[in-house]
DNA sequence: TGTACATCAGTGAACGCGCGTTCACTGATGTAC
DNA sequence: TGTACATCAGTGAACGCGCGTTCACTGATGTAC
């Protein structure tokens, strides 16, 4: 069969997003390339029309998802109450529930520190607009060095949702989540009001 | 050939502490069981007369590594400046550049919320002794109030080590690591004088 | 406008390999006499 | 004290299966005439 002029490009696309979804539920190694071509509705020959292996997969998928991440940081950063309305969100008990639809970071981010040099690239281009857009909106006069304080609150949240993913408490699990956001908003308030804060004692 | 009495038990503790580092090297999905009791020193087929499955030596790893950073948590606890040590200890460059030597959760966590519920009852188990110790350092009047907090100031550091091993800037990895300590120490010392400061806003 | 052909996205069987798991066997040692 | 035997931790080949990857093939559509 023959397909329209960009079927080719959609295809590919719904490879990426089904990727997506399937990585951060099951994992990257816990993904077969034969079982995620079945879920985007082909079979595992049509693969390698796309992409030149998994890794190339993998890189592209992280790329994807951490970009459309960044985006969604900058729309934050314009908004009101966009700082808290980011932290809100990311530590709901909805996000931690459904991590198939929710960020990469908080499902993945120890596997992609184990992934190749291509796939940490990815990420780390991927991730980094978006925090320095967040990094901008808190100290507007100096956005460098409010990067590392926004990257270790985004730090904090992913560690937060993944003990609340990985803790059978569910009483504590639902704690953890309300604590974090205390404590999030916290230190995004904080350094709204003192810029620069660095020191090495 | 036979051995010394205790040496089937040996054999086994062998196993766990091999597993604990090939998991945290290469993820649990990335160690397979032949090349796993390779590392051990022995053969695949030894392995069933230790362990019913892969996923009981996973929970089995899972229980004995967090057990074991609790014993280390319990120990911080009790020291002077014990939980600035434990912070400055986590957020070191060389706990990053060694994950097979390091934290569990920094390595697996998000695996870890994927695997079997036996697996995550073990992590929870193993894991909140040593936060419950902490949290009785920290607030001796009202430890209940202060787990949450010391949990989400791991979560940080957990978080904080993940994307330091994930991202390529080694400029920007080293620096999260620094802005972390400064952060994890502030949010300690802040509870330490104020014991209770839940919310719900 | 109608027919023949070239294109090429997708099919599905097959490849070698490592996975988790099973099992008949080995052989050094403790024990019985 | 010396010998025969039972024990059992560990061996290593084999199992079916799913992995990532390859490739000869299909067949609907755009294009040439």
């Amino acid at each position: 069969m023959r397909y329209a002029k960009d079927q080719k490009q959609a295809t590919r696309q719904r490879i990426i997003e089904t990727a997506g979804r399937r990585f951060k539920k099951d994992g990257i190694d816990g993904s077969g390339i034969a079982t995620l071509m079945g879920d985007a509705g082909l079979t595992n020959g049509a693969f390698y029309a796309h992409f030149s292996s998994k890794e190339d997969l993998v890189a592209t998928t992280v790329a994807e998802q951490s970009r459309r991440q960044s985006d969604n940081f900058e729309a934050l950063a314009t908004e009101p109450d966009g700082l808290e309305r980011w932290v809100r969100q990311y530590l709901s008990a909805e996000h931690r529930d459904n991590p198939d639809q929710g960020c990469l970071s908080a499902a993945l981010l120890d596997e992609i520190g184990r992934c190749a040099d291509v796939t940490k690239r990815a990420y780390t281009d991927g991730v980094l607009p978006g925090i320095d857009a967040l990094a901008a909106r808190l100290a507007p006069n100096d956005p460098p060095s409010a990067r590392a304080k926004v990257l270790n609150v985004f730090a904090m949240m992913i560690g937060t949702l993944q003990l609340s993913r990985a803790l059978v408490d569910g009483a504590l699990a639902d704690e953890i989540l309300e604590q974090g956001i205390q404590d999030a908003l916290a230190l995004l308030g904080e350094d709204a009001n003192q810029s620069d804060r660095q020191g090495d004692s």
